[in-house]
DNA sequence: ATGAAAGCGCTAACAG
DNA sequence: CTGTTAGCGCTTTCAT
């Protein structure tokens, strides 16, 4: 058969053990690094090894109990700014650390989420980074059950204590709302994110927040329901704009939304910044690429993908460290001004 | 030992043997699909796999010969939305044929590609996409040595008969040289890409083509080297500005340096299509983001990944049927109009 | 410090 | 049609 495609002509550790002349345990062992091997024997071998070319097989590795030095990443999908900036974060710090990358997409096997990741810890990654908003919590009993190392990004899971690395919602909220106090709004219309994801509820508080610590009133009827998608932010744009007195600002908990809030404000035969500000949520490419440039609270995601790996080989690397390890690393958002928000016109200045 | 973190808990294929009361093989062939099970045996089967969440193992399966069912692919990197959008038609046939993705960007180990193309083909992959621009030819040898499934894309390889999937460069820059040539443009400056890639050539020729068709005379002067990337464009476009008298277009070889040509063209108090027209290719997500958007010429790059995953599927699965496989498969370009390009001044009318 | 040997879970001949 | 039996290439005890 054919079937052997991938081994026929393959150098194998047999191959380097005849090569350096010891035997097939101790290639491995030299080419795996510590456990003692002589300097000179490891030496001989590693020679071997590389004049042969060898190259390990991943396969019988792993099957033997050994590390795939693979590192699987859940994604929705690849079709949104934020979650590129993550993943791009990851790649980069995957690849510093030698480690290659599965990629996932929950697009995939619908329906049979649990299966699912019970596929993914039987595959052959070491471990798995999870940025998945709304994810069941049976995915991560199951990766505990098998004690299988995984990392949430910008998803907490209180029950669980599970390792995360997420960012400053609650505060850059906060100062988003409060920059747009100190440039005089007071009527500021707020675009939620899904109510189902705790970043979401933090961002609103922290909205509230702000509002509460410099006097403004909060207004229920100044909150619109969002879903962190564009069109989502359109709609809820357009039902805050038939608000009135109108808003003379709109902070969406999303760029995705900012950018669609500021597509029904221009349909309305509105200026941005001049006659209603926006503001958005993560600093995804596009916010620097519209017209006006978004201002925006900038999340770091790709420092936030990096962290998580780092985070992710440590529990695969370390198992016995890991009631020391970290468990929550969150990273400070930083308020981004472009040109998208502009002080309250003085027609509007009685707040 | 802990090692076997991913074992321990796992119902193998043994286990699902014992349940329904068949022996080992029976199982192997019933999950397998085809070969000779009777109905009633593998229908016991399949209800103890399911009964039990059984859930194949990758690695043994693959170590014994048979498929992973894992599509590599080869990246420059990410942070670009041509490789993006390709990336996105890769992912989605890929789960559409139930098949998962590693993720291998080439920054990983440089200086030994040769031996990093042996790694991939001796990972859990069943085959590779390859998107890089610049990929030497050994890694192609290798891999053909191998009998290793792969497919190239955007990307040719006159030698070696490689299974492959582009666009019509030729064909895409002469339709835009011609739009703008209607528009009354006879000053076309042109940025090319790196003289390397067959592409680069490809729309250079098309643009030389098209301006010999409609009685335009070629004037070398008029062409600025680039190298596909934004500031590369920057520095074409700048040096395309100082031509006497003014090129009243510039074409871009990619929406990238397009990108910075518009910059360039900003930066010199010019606007973008009163003063001079620009135009690009590929048709970036950004294309369309930018002010005034961007005229480009669509590759269907996502449509492209697609095929390149049926390709290499049909490697995969059909080894024997290669001869008469489809061995290079041509999408179309479309001109997509947007804003960046105009009529030319009247002013500069006579050509 | 090194060799021998036992699997890891599965596929694919090979016999019935 | 189904059971038996070799390995796939490697890590890891267990000896030596």
């Amino acid at each position: 058969m054919d079937s052997s495609r991938k081994k026929s002509t393959r150098v194998t550790i047999l191959d380097v053990a005849r090569e350096s002349g010891v035997s097939y345990s101790t290639v491995s062992r030299a080419l795996n690094g510590f456990d003692f091997v002589k300097g000179a024997t490891r030496d001989k071998v590693l020679a071997a090894a590389e004049k042969l070319g060898y190259v390990a097989n991943v396969q019988a590795r792993s099957l033997a109990g050994g590390k795939t030095r693979i590192i699987g990443l859940l994604v929705p999908g690849l079709d949104n700014g934020y979650i590129g900036e993550i993943v791009r974060g990851v790649d980069e710090e995957i690849a510093k650390a030698n480690y290659d990358l599965m990629l996932y997409t929950t697009r995939r096997r619908v329906g049979r989420e649990a299966m699912y990741i019970d596929a993914i810890s039987n595959g052959p990654s070491d471990g798995i980074i999870l940025i998945v908003p709304l994810l069941e919590r049976e995915y991560l009993t199951a990766l505990r059950e098998h004690h299988f190392p995984y990392v949430l990004v910008d998803q907490i899971d209180p029950q669980m204590h599970s390792p995360m690395v997420d960012a400053t919602n609650w505060q850059g909220a906060y100062d988003a709302t409060k920059y747009l106090i100190d440039l005089g709004h007071r009527r500021i219309g707020f675009i939620t994110g899904l109510r189902a994801i705790q970043s979401a509820l933090d961002r609103l508080d922290g909205y509230k927040a702000a509002l509460a610590d410099h006097g403004v009133r909060f207004d229920e009827t100044l909150i619109a329901e969002g879903d962190f998608f564009t069109p989502g932010g359109y709609a809820a744009a357009q039902k805050l704009l038939k608000h009135k007195p109108r808003p003379t600002a709109v902070f969406a908990s999303n760029d995705l939304m900012a950018l669609g809030a500021m597509q029904a404000i221009r349909d309305q035969g509105l200026e941005i910044p001049e006659d209603i500000s926006v503001l958005g949520f993560d600093d995804i490419p596009q916010a620097s690429m519209v017209h006006p440039q978004l201002t925006t609270v900038r999340q770091p995601l790709e420092q936030m993908g990096r962290v998580a790996v780092s985070l992710l080989i440590e529990q695969i690397e370390r198992p016995d460290n890991l009631e020391r390890a970290a468990r929550r690393v969150t990273l400070a958002t930083r308020l981004i001004e472009r040109e998208s928000c502009a002080a309250v016109p003085t027609s509007d200045m009685k707040g």
